[in-house]
DNA sequence: TCTCCAATGTTGTCGGCGCTCACATTGCCA
DNA sequence: TGGCAATGTGAGCGCCGACAACATTGGAGA
């Protein structure tokens, strides 16, 4: 990855991926912008053409991991099953994405970006296309429900799931605390507690 | 706050009160030793007598914290009403409390510090103590359940609300994502999901 | 094809941070 | 009362994000 021209010719593309790299090897707080240049062959003042400032960064870092997940959750919707399932699907993705890539979750769900005001622009719109995708799959599956409830569906039904990312990243769900029930117990019951019982 | 004698006293718990007050104001990121020790008139080098890092530090305000948090389980399980009426007075009292120290909350669950192992001395057993409140309060409302429910129980219980409070901190409930909701609104659709509707 | 300028990259520097080490001071206990 | 352990000091290291002045270059327009 050593440069051999004056100009890198895609710094900001390459800035992205590797400060992604970074993040899922050891969370956002692991991200430097001088780590990154160094190891692209750039001197340290450079990301600052691309990017105004780390949170920059780290924005379009975040950015592309909530282009991932719109894309778990259209996927989801556009599996089989009946509407109900497509949820449950669109859950249990969820959470296997933010289990294969804990960093970006954390950064996604826990980092100050998405409070800014503005909402930095990069993130604007896969944030959006993330929740509407996630919206359409919930009116998918309750057609005939009133749209409030369908509202409290989705503040109870995020929260829950996210919640239990968030307590699970931070440690609290040890096989102690749990007993007797398994890894897989917790799972269902959230599930079941997010989206509701059969 | 000037030092008028060589030895300031009591610099630990003076720490442990100055950190406090910088979370509360902005969050953990926002301590900083060299400010501290400025802060109570006494040199940069000085807090280290008394934690070995700044992560101990914040250790010891996270354990005030949950001191706190437990105080409140236990207040609320004291409290009157039936069974499953004090479990949501517990939700509802914590609730609160994250909303008045965001920055103390966002510490005690979404740090790291409760990932360390072993769990830093100072913070195991105020933790302890909260989840074990908590445990009580939720054994004498549901007696009669048999324990794997309770923990079940408790697992969507505490996720549905964490994730709340997480996601409202993030700043993720606008009014125009929420509508028709209010606020009030999503807080009752939470305990009622979290808690079981009545 | 040449010229020039805007985009991009570099070097030097600043202030802030956590942390360590050698040294200074002092309260307290034997 | 003497001395030691606890506590505080000052200097300094290496890291960081960010800025400013300067260098290089690719490509658009003549």
């Amino acid at each position: 990855m050593a440069k051999d021209t004056y100009h890198h010719g895609d710094l900001a593309n390459a800035l992205v991926e590797a400060a992604a790299k970074a993040v899922d090897a050891g969370g956002a707080e692991a991200v430097s912008l001088r780590d990154l240049a160094a190891s692209l062959g750039v001197s340290r003042a450079a990301p600052y053409r691309h990017f105004v400032d780390r949170d920059a960064l780290l924005a379009a870092v975040a950015a592309r991991g909530f282009e991932e997940l719109a894309g778990i959750y259209r996927a989801a919707d556009a599996s089989g099953g009946d509407g109900p399932a497509r949820v449950r699907k669109a859950m249990r993705d969820y959470m296997a994405f933010a289990w294969r890539r804990p960093g970006l979750h954390r950064l996604m769900f826990e980092s100050d970006l998405l409070r800014r005001e503005p909402i930095p622009p990069v993130l604007a719109r896969p944030y959006q296309d993330t929740y509407e995708a996630l919206w359409g799959t919930l009116t998918n599956a309750y057609p005939d429900a009133p749209e409030a409830w369908r509202k409290r569906r989705r503040v109870t039904m995020l929260s829950t799931v996210v919640g239990f990312l968030v307590l699970d990243e931070a440690g609290r769900f040890t096989p102690e605390w749990a007993q007797p029930l398994t890894r897989e117990d917790m799972i269902e019951a959230v599930i079941d507690a997010a989206v509701g019982a059969p």
